[in-house]
DNA sequence: AATTATTTTAAACAAGTGTTTAAATTTTTG
DNA sequence: CAAAAATTTAAACACTTGTTTAAAATAATT
């Protein structure tokens, strides 16, 4: 799997696993090196430091994160089914990714604002035109008139919560991880729905 | 404010603040130590060690995290009004301690199992037989048919997500804090008119 | 093939970590 | 008030931390 990558991507891959399941604070570099099978030299060889080889990690999984949203932006469809794929693309990509979008919003919360305005995905989600098509049908009547920050909230929140809430559900539910995963694909179901109906309420 | 506190409860508030913004790992005893007003061997010896004093924190403000639910569901009101009471207890409570769900849920999903079920508060809400209530409502239908879980994933995520991922909404929108709060108070009327909509389908 | 540049290694650095010790201080008890 | 118990302190413990150094090994260049 890890053959014939290069010591730099070899570092990166570590890190990148390390730094998502434990938190920058929660590993150290020697064990990123370990992971890596690599000297501790190496990493700050390549990297300069911790601190630096944590935004280059944070940067490729922020771009890899907002990929597939972009994606259903800028693709010529109403935005109903937008919507509904939206929440679909979600889904497929947090289930391979979970722990993904706990990372981003804890490390990030927890560094200073510069960090975040570093790595610009802002740019990249407003050069789709996404808020300027929301905002056209908003005024045809065709979706429901709300603040762009809650719709976001409503369409984030209700795909990444499941994710991010997982060991606390299943410890409350007392489920293990093959019953979450199914209740997920129902949940999904369920979400598209409520917001579907939420968000497009001229629709049927 | 901290007048009369005994160095046992100084240190232990002290310890809530630091840990809840920095996390277990994002912080040292030192700094609990410090922020307390105290000698570091203080610390252990009223709470042992760092990891003894992060789970008495944590099991406390669970407790009070769950309280307001608790209270709730213990009312004696129609479930359409406790779904209405709780989401603006939540957003009360959230509003008060915005960073209590997003170190529950990421502090926690870090450490093992054993951890989390040391903490008993299943049983707690257990006890308010809600389970109970929610499935015959159900048979009625007056409920949609949906598992807990997902219930919980609905409920939870629109009224805890919106706190958790303050910092990269604001990053994403560049809106302040009091625009922020502003925007909250308008997302738990949305909140609340969607969450009911779809959860009580036969209501109106 | 010899020289230069790049990569990798082991060792060391100072600073910070959680925790413990033993002495000093305060409070409580008889 | 004196003895005992509980609390607080400063200092030290062994260990890990991120980072650097300088020598060794490899690769690239002339």
């Amino acid at each position: 799997m890890e053959k014939d990558l290069t010591t730099e991507a070899k570092i990166k891959e570590a890190a990148t696993r390390v730094f998502i399941a434990k938190g920058f604070n929660g590993c150290s570099s020697r064990e990123i090196a370990k992971e890596a099978g690599m000297n501790v030299a190496l990493v700050n060889y390549h990297f300069q430091s911790k601190s630096h080889l944590f935004e280059v990690v944070v940067a490729t999984v922020m771009e890899e994160f907002v990929f597939s949203m972009i994606d259903v932006f800028k693709s010529d469809l109403p935005l109903i089914s937008k919507t509904r794929i939206f929440i679909e693309k979600e889904y497929d990509f947090l289930s391979k990714h979970p722990d993904i979008p706990g990372f981003i919003i804890n490390e990030l919360g927890k560094k200073d604002k510069t960090f975040f305005e570093r790595i610009n995905f802002i740019d990249q989600i407003r050069e789709t035109k996404i808020y300027d098509e929301v905002h056209a049908a908003q005024e045809k009547g065709e979706v429901r008139k709300m603040d762009m920050t809650s719709i976001m909230l409503l369409m984030m929140g209700n795909c990444h919560f499941p994710f991010m809430a997982k060991p606390m559900i299943q410890t409350i539910q007392c489920i293990d991880d093959k019953t979450y995963q199914n209740q997920l694909t129902l949940h999904k179901q369920y979400v598209t729905e409520m917001l579907v109906n939420y968000l497009f309420p001229t629709n049927k």
